[in-house]
DNA sequence: CAGTAAAAATACTTAAAGTTCAAATTATCG
DNA sequence: CGATAATTTGAACTTTAAGTATTTTTACTG
């Protein structure tokens, strides 16, 4: 797998010019860099498995020594927790947003697919944002893990009452809901990894596709 | 998630029998053992994680000491990549079982969801079969990880073949077979956490639902 | 029952990686 | 510029778990 170019920390902020000097700069860069930090150990997480990445691979990419990671989390096992709840509120994030953008269930769940594959390409493309593969939730602990499951089943059981809304509608053919969202969101959580190997056009198609398994 | 009761190595196999005692025995039992090792590490790293459950974690459960472990596998990286290439191994078994059976590509490829579904249930009932989540491949070293991922990708190829076959054949609703299998697939390595929290009723009905979704 | 090979245990070494701490550097602001 | 706070570092420290050498136990065989 291709790596993006170095991403240095000191690259990704711009403090030459004065709106990054003003009196809230100083906390607005830590928050960009924490995200810098979160957002290189997603890449890594997904390409060499979060547990087999240390903190000095981390660091490594992003210029720094292992020890100044700890400026930004607390442990090893926060940082991984922090990757994967980001993306859970992202997630959440983005239905909220497609709910409020869609009265219609149906649409409103072809938007949010249409988010996700979107957040995870631009993930691949280095553009931003950030997605980790929730591949190795079950090795943090139970605390860590009970909140993460808890909000994926959350998410689940959103997307189930859309499926079941676009069913009622006659939008959808009828089918299993739990089953198919799980069908679903299995491939999205997998995604990264084929969508990688995809050409960005065809990428680009993965609703369409979605969209007329769910509704034809 | 509760765990089986103890499966300690000697209550695995009955040596009271005078089979077991047989010329061959010897080496029966020892590569009955060693499946028996694959197994209970597998379920171990579904629970929490390949990369965090440690050789005495499996050692323990097998009521054997760490050390012991070495004389059945070479070395950790060595049990984790057994395992999942004994699942992939078992995958294509399977489809060469289904398509020995069934001259229909639909029916083939439904057979073949079915065993896979049965394998992981009887798995989860600790029934003998084992499967281990594929999660942690891209931790593994890179020669491990290309033999796996070159069978996985083997595998996406002939249940795109069969999928392709179905829709020619009129009995498949005409889809995208690349990222229709895609999302079975990762809906299928996924598969062990959510069909854990099913009745076994309903989730034996699982196969029926991805036939309805596929035909339908 | 004794000899022999397989299987398992005990005790140990080692390496890697997570973590801490005090010191040094850098940036901000009066 | 000089004081102060934010950031980063180097160098240890700690822990954990993988792996090894050796011995002991167990089970089969003649």
């Amino acid at each position: 797998m291709a790596r993006p170019g170095p991403a240095l920390l000191k690259d990704i902020l711009d403090t030459s010019t004065p709106t990054n000097r003003s009196p809230f700069s100083r906390g607005l860069q830590r928050e960009t860099k924490r995200a810098a930090v979160l957002s290189c150990a997603a890449k890594l997480f997904n390409t060499k498995g979060a547990r087999s990445t240390t903190l000095a691979d981390v660091a490594s990419r992003l210029g720094l020594t292992k020890t100044s990671l700890y400026y930004y989390v607390a442990t090893k096992e926060d940082l991984i927790y922090q990757c994967y709840d980001a993306n859970m509120r992202q997630a959440h994030d983005q239905l909220d947003w497609a709910e409020a953008a869609h009265e219609d269930a149906t649409k409103c769940l072809i938007a949010f697919l249409e988010s996700q594959i979107n957040t995870t390409l631009r993930s691949l493309d280095g553009e931003g944002d950030f997605y980790a593969a929730p591949l190795e939730v079950a090795s943090l602990k139970a605390e860590h893990r009970e909140v993460l499951e808890e909000e994926y089943r959350r998410l689940l059981r959103r997307l189930i009452d859309l499926l079941n809304r676009g069913i009622e509608a006659g939008q959808i053919r009828p089918c299993n809901p739990v089953i198919t969202i799980r069908a679903i969101v299995g491939a999205l959580d997998w995604s990264f990894y084929w969508l990688y190997e995809m050409p960005r056009k065809q990428a680009h198609g993965v609703v369409d596709v979605l969209r007329d398994l769910l509704t034809h």
